[in-house]
DNA sequence: ATAAAATGCTAACGACTGTTAGCCAATTAT
DNA sequence: ATAATTGGCTAACAGTCGTTAGCATTTTAT
């Protein structure tokens, strides 16, 4: 049985994925070990067999938990009745505070991917591509109404997502800018562009 | 002697590069092997080893063969007597081409330079953060001189770099956008921002 | 033609990979 | 108290990794 762990509000389980994370993003998923991994959780590496199936089992987990939780919201964004610039600052600020404060996660489901087995390589691109059609979606339909500038859908949806996911190479070290500054300035660039 | 190869106009080690920069973008750096590459090079993987010392060096010539590149062109940007506008779309889009027509190359000093081993790593990220801030500084001199809008240089910096570098996620197959409509689309959106 | 250098091959080393088998102790359920 | 389940351990398997040694062949220089 899955049993609530001692320490924390979750199952070993939880702890062998987030330390995963953590490993997955600092050493890319091909060489980050299972022994390596088993070393931070505190147990040997076959013992980790118990909780989890398989390396690629860890990889899907995290991917597609991040997947489903920017699909949630996107279908929340869409079934509103905000302007089309709301829901594209809707859209941006989610992707920013994920990227934030689930760093590692979304870190991961944003750079390897690419390690999936299938079927879930293609369940998980599917998802991603579907994705941003309905982001472009928004796009045109606002330029259709005429309440934002007439953009390529396809490139400001390319633009807005890479700009985003490119915060992992922010230093949180830095003073000058924290997080709501960051999340502000961002938001104020990738919005000016699509107002009329 | 490193002699030219007989079909291209190029040697063996340039092959084994070019080859290699393929397969560490398919595989990613970790999980790309010796005798894979060795199989895509027509040879055994041993005899890799009379052209390369070993499988870090392909990593570190493509890294900063990349990096390199792109300090040029800024030195020359930076002596020029342009706009600051001007400046930033020249680098803009040198960046998109450099992504459209070395992508493997760029997309490997941009998503696998972790696995640099040291002093390489070090090295590298010095040169990438020495890069964006004197980008971070063309902008500041532009927003002094009221060139541009009061936007935070540094944050700029991170959108323009990520959008861009976010175009390995691009459809090359998609008929719909063509390379020169993705590259004036991406420079008019991010330019638009930078505009007062 | 002969020497020298470059480049290929096979075989192998030692280290490391994900994963399984089998056993034992601790915890939970009856 | 006893049975059943869970979760830890050690040992090991079969495979792959980057790399080196030693030898043979081809190409270049003299």
């Amino acid at each position: 049985m899955a049993k609530i762990q001692g320490k924390r509000n979750s199952t070993k389980k939880e702890v062998i994925i987030e330390k995963a994370s953590r490993l997955f993003r600092e050493k890319g998923f091909g060489a980050a070990s299972m022994r390596d991994l088993a070393e931070h959780v505190g147990v040997e590496a076959a013992s980790l067999y118990n909780h989890i199936q398989s390396k690629s089992e860890i990889l899907q987990t995290i991917c597609f938990k991040v997947a489903n939780e920017f699909m949630t919201n996107l279908e929340a964004v869409e079934a509103s009745n905000q302007s089309t610039l709301k829901k594209m600052e809707a859209i941006i600020r989610l992707h920013i505070r994920m990227m934030l404060d689930q760093y590692e996660f979304v870190y991961i489901a944003d750079h390897e991917w690419r390690h999936l087995p299938e079927p879930y390589l293609s369940n998980f691109l599917n998802q991603r591509r579907n994705y941003r059609k309905r982001l472009g979606d928004i796009l045109e339909e606002g330029i259709g109404k005429g309440e934002i500038k007439a953009i390529d859908p396809y490139v400001a949806v390319l633009v807005i997502l890479s700009a985003i996911s490119g915060i992992d190479s922010w230093q949180r070290s830095r003073k000058s800018t924290s997080a709501e500054a960051l999340e502000s300035n961002m938001v104020k660039y990738l919005i000016e562009g699509l107002k009329k």
